[in-house]
DNA sequence: CCTACCGATCGGTAGG
DNA sequence: CCTACCGATCGGTAGG
């Protein structure tokens, strides 16, 4: 029973998937498909449990064809973080831009738009890019983990300034470096336990934070 | 080159490694070793990432040794949250019934405690077991995963009554139920960027969480 | 707990 | 992006 016994067709291919539709035939659609069926089983399956063959059948795609796209099944990782990085970084941006026509400079309205915004980042509609990045960086290797923490860190700028005006004017009391941490773990901590069927809304949810952290939703 | 070409010993058993001293000679220490070894490892590099050989490896065992301890990985892991979470519930029973001879009736008291119980439980030297249950759940199956519920339950059960009563008091004006979520939250948080050699005390850490949470370090 | 091993699977690749 | 495949590794086991 070598390998070399068996002439025929074998049935290793995924059948009865459609393959090749209308809106699937694009150029980097493709890529962007394997990057979201990814960014899924990295967060329900987890990385190491995550096979590039799983990845392969959910795009229904043959088993080696993820590595035409991607240089291997770490990179995948990587860019899954990368783009969960710079939507989060985009909605930010947008959040904190539509507030610049209302009450900008009010350290109590800022705190909240960018709470509301990292809700949204968290726990909107397919969204597992930033659970992925939250709960598989250890994955990812010195270089990739140096290029995710700037983004980070970009992405964390936004709240820096609004918390050490909190802070100076009394509103915190907690140095903004550690309320800053503290805060954004709280947030964070809710893809574990959120669940969009159930509870309140993202709206309801920032009131809640807005109130437990500065004692009123702003 | 076939398996049976190689009557000679391998070279795979793992060298230089010194193996029976006195201490380890014991019975159920080396099961205990197996599980301090798999919770270092299954944090650095996660689950799916350690192998069995790892772990073996890391107790000075051979490859296929780990398995007359435990029956699979899987139950491996399991050993290792299941063995966090008594460890966490008996450090935090300690913790009150300290508190039972002082201020014992006082909620400001009693959260701080079970912060600072917390924290111990969380970011304590050697602590590997309860962030190993924080980030690799997914891995575990139904059964062992309600198992695991029912001992969480159980530690977050101490914690209703007082945000209960906070909450009754007005010291605390988010429901005490999600309040419980996003202040557990923030602390579990803490040991993605906790730094025992850098970072402030753990009793430091408390002060700021009870500041951030009811604007006093109580 | 070691020895010796296996079946299965996995990431990845050459060539088209 | 598919075909056809490989080398390596991995969890696990029988027997002692």
């Amino acid at each position: 029973m070598t390998t070399l016994a068996q002439p025929l067709i074998q049935d290793k291919r995924p059948r009865g998937r459609p393959r090749k539709t209308l809106d699937e035939r694009d150029d980097g659609n493709r890529r962007h498909q394997l990057l979201q069926c990814a960014a899924r089983l990295f967060r329900r399956k987890g990385f190491g449990a995550t096979t590039t063959r799983d990845i392969a059948a959910a795009v229904g795609m043959h088993s080696g064809s993820p590595f035409y796209h991607f240089k291997s099944k770490n990179d995948l990782l990587y860019a899954v973080m990368e783009e969960g990085m710079r939507s989060a970084l985009e909605r930010q941006d947008k959040a904190m831009q539509a507030n610049a026509t209302g009450r900008a400079d009010e350290p109590m309205m800022q705190i909240r738009l960018l709470m509301r915004a990292h809700f949204d980042v968290l726990l909107g509609p397919g969204n597992d890019f930033i659970p992925v990045m939250l709960y598989e960086s250890r994955a990812l290797n010195a270089r990739q983990r140096s290029a995710l923490a700037a983004l980070q860190s970009e992405y964390e700028a936004a709240w820096v300034p609004v918390l050490e005006a909190l802070h100076a004017s009394g509103r915190l009391q907690t140095p903004a470096a550690l309320a800053r941490l503290l805060i954004l773990g709280a947030l964070n901590w809710s893809v574990q336990w959120f669940d969009r069927k159930k509870a309140a809304s993202l709206e309801d949810l920032t009131d809640a934070a807005m109130t437990l952290f500065f004692a009123e939703p702003a």
